[in-house]
DNA sequence: GTCGGGGTTGCCACCGTGGGAAGGTCAAGC
DNA sequence: GCTTGACCTTCCCACGGTGGCAACCCCGAC
């Protein structure tokens, strides 16, 4: 009986905001909702099921990207099982990756910071070490290697 | 004898990109660079000494924020260690919680991926339930409780 | 009719980084 | 001298994902 709803209710229903509901019409990730006379958007049960599925996609951390890929593969029907565990196995590689490029990081600071006395004296020798790093011949080459990871914007 | 070079050899020097020196300048994690008659940036070796502990720091994953008071600190001759252990301590400790929030989203994926046949066939079902979650009956709560992690730019 | 809660659009912000346009400058070579 | 090419400057735009705010329309209850 699929009962309409605005996007108040569908947010309720979805547990994703109105603002992101929107952006993701935008960027076509969902359909464009059927209106109101008055211009409201509606929505339907399926709709809010389209949500769900992203909301548990991104809380995955997959990108917009992949969540619309995924979404396609789950409107198919006929969809190869294959397809979506290929996606997922890339997910998850890239989940791996950055793991690990976070581990370095804390593998990095935690021994600098073991030394590091923690007192009202300025000294902090491995710190220091750490801020300047290579140091030496000056003129390093353009080194370029760059990590990964950055904080969201998540709450 | 800090001999005065441009922006191209502090990028040379730093491993820091022209656009990021100007952007941190603009930021104010380092000073206004000095300007030849003609406007252009001039860098000695304290300079790019800055700009490589901004870069090892970006390295280890901290935010611009936390740079500028690892700043403030190391000119600090002064300087109590203690503070800097106090923010490298609560950097780890983001660190920490970025790879559980990492792991926690790998473990919720690893399971239903290995459930998936990956054939021809379209089933996939524990994808499909992880896709559905909740669901049983309709209107969650407004859930809003979310991850952090989200992919960055850099190379 | 008025009020409050919804709805709509659109723009701005964060962070870090790169791309590119439009224009000025400098040193080397003819 | 003049050209060329490397380099500099500023300014704007983009990505991703999200929130905030403003200005305005709409609808139901009193």
């Amino acid at each position: 009986m699929t009962r309409s709803m605005n996007i108040v209710a569908a947010v309720r229903a979805s547990g994703v905001s109105a603002k992101m509901i929107r952006h993701y019409e935008e960027r076509g990730l969902i359909a464009k909702a059927r209106r109101t006379a008055a211009g409201y958007r509606l929505y339907g049960d399926a709709d809010v099921h389209a949500l769900r599925f992203i909301r548990q996609a991104r809380d995955l951390g997959f990108s917009t990207q992949h969540i619309a890929a995924l979404l396609d593969l789950w409107r198919d029907r006929r969809r190869p099982s294959a397809k979506v565990k290929a996606l997922a196995l890339e997910h998850l590689r890239d989940l791996e990756r950055k793991a690990a490029e976070l581990h370095a990081m804390k593998a990095t600071l935690e021994h600098p910071v073991h030394g590091c006395h923690g007192d009202d004296r300025p000294q902090c020798p491995n710190l220091e070490a750490l801020a300047m790093p290579v140091e030496g011949g000056a003129t390093a080459q353009p080194v370029r290697r760059r990590g990964v990871l950055r904080q969201g914007t998540r709450r």
